[in-house]
DNA sequence: TCCTTACCCGGCTTAGAACG
DNA sequence: CGTTCTAAGCCGGGTAAGGA
């Protein structure tokens, strides 16, 4: 016996991720190639393993408890790994790669950054599939456990096993609505003080570095409304003459649409470096590697 | 060293109970 | 009524043990 701890055989994951996939027991069986009863004791023997249900029977099938909701994502990456241990070659290819990358990353990353490297990765990789995810607290682990690929973003408290790369330097600028009635191609310091803000509150982003950076130089900012995202920020700033601070290029960006303007701080904000961070154990390999690679050429020409 | 035997294990079928 | 669970018994392959 090699490992007697390993947790599970490959058949019983496989199994389960066709019982979670067909809510049947008799279905999964067929697709499988095995009679009913075999797949019935293998469920018995995983519920034994995790010490759980898994999947109950009702009306609609077989549905699965919320431990399978927690394993399937691992399971399912597992049989990946798995899987591409029989793709010919170690080398990676991504022409002919058939995978999901799933890059961490702010909403404001989706507009100045996903367009663009979804771009690279529709050309060179026509048969991948992207799934952007909320960077979060739990980043640095879901990098470790493969649950993200890379995580974008300004994260400073990642250090442990997780290696990074400088992709551009970051600075501030000012949103207001394009129909401002007291603000015009120019922002002062007294209308900054003396306008109301929307503030961008969100965990770990680079904008709650912004109030820190105000305190040090005495200026005050009267935030009046706080949003949790980016993506509704052109409609409310359009419709109000509340000033916005925003990355410089998500605000140009939604200056772009014509509701809003894009204007220079009148107070010194200091840029912040964002970065691209992947955990060690993925350093070396083929895919992760090339995926940063595209990340890295995004910004090469800035 | 090779062969036989016994045993274990995984998977099968069948049958019946339990359940929604 | 259809689906799922469980038990009993069978079969084939692999392996360990023992004898020639």
């Amino acid at each position: 016996m090699i490992e007697p701890n390993l947790p599970i055989d490959t058949k019983q994951l496989l199994l389960f991720e066709e019982v979670y996939r067909t809510r049947s027991v008799s279905r999964a069986a067929e697709r499988l190639g095995l009679a009913q009863p075999t797949v019935s004791i293998w469920l018995r023997e995983l519920r034994r393993r995790f010490d759980d249900a898994l999947f109950v029977r009702t009306a609609q099938g077989m549905l699965p408890t919320p431990k399978a909701d927690a394993l399937i994502d691992i399971v399912r990456q597992a049989l990946d790994s798995l899987r591409r241990l029989d793709e010919p070659g170690v080398q990676f290819d991504p022409a002919t790669v058939r995978r999901t990358f799933r890059i961490a990353m702010t909403d404001a990353s989706h507009i100045s950054i996903l367009p663009r490297l979804l771009a690279r990765l529709r050309r060179e990789a026509p048969l991948a599939q992207v799934e952007a995810i909320p960077i979060g607290r739990d980043i640095a682990q879901r990098l470790e456990m493969a649950e993200v690929d890379l995580a974008i973003g300004y994260t400073p408290e990642l250090n442990t096993g997780i290696y990074q790369q400088a992709l551009y330097s970051q600075d501030f600028i000012c949103l207001v609505s394009a129909r401002h009635p007291r603000i015009g191609e120019r922002l002062s310091l007294a209308d900054f003080e003396g306008e109301a803000h929307i503030g961008i509150v969100q965990p770990g982003s680079i904008i709650a570095e912004l109030d820190n950076a105000l305190a040090r130089q005495d200026v005050r900012r009267n935030v009046v409304l706080r949003v949790p995202s980016c993506l509704g920020l052109n409609a409310l700033v359009a419709a109000s003459d509340l000033i916005a601070i925003v990355p410089r290029q998500i605000g140009q960006t939604l200056a772009r649409s014509g509701l809003s303007k894009a204007l220079e701080c009148p107070v010194a904000l200091p840029a912040v470096m964002v970065r691209q961070h992947w955990h060690a154990r993925f350093h070396e390999d083929g895919a992760n590697r090339w995926l940063r690679r595209i990340a890295a050429q995004l910004f090469e020409k800035e």
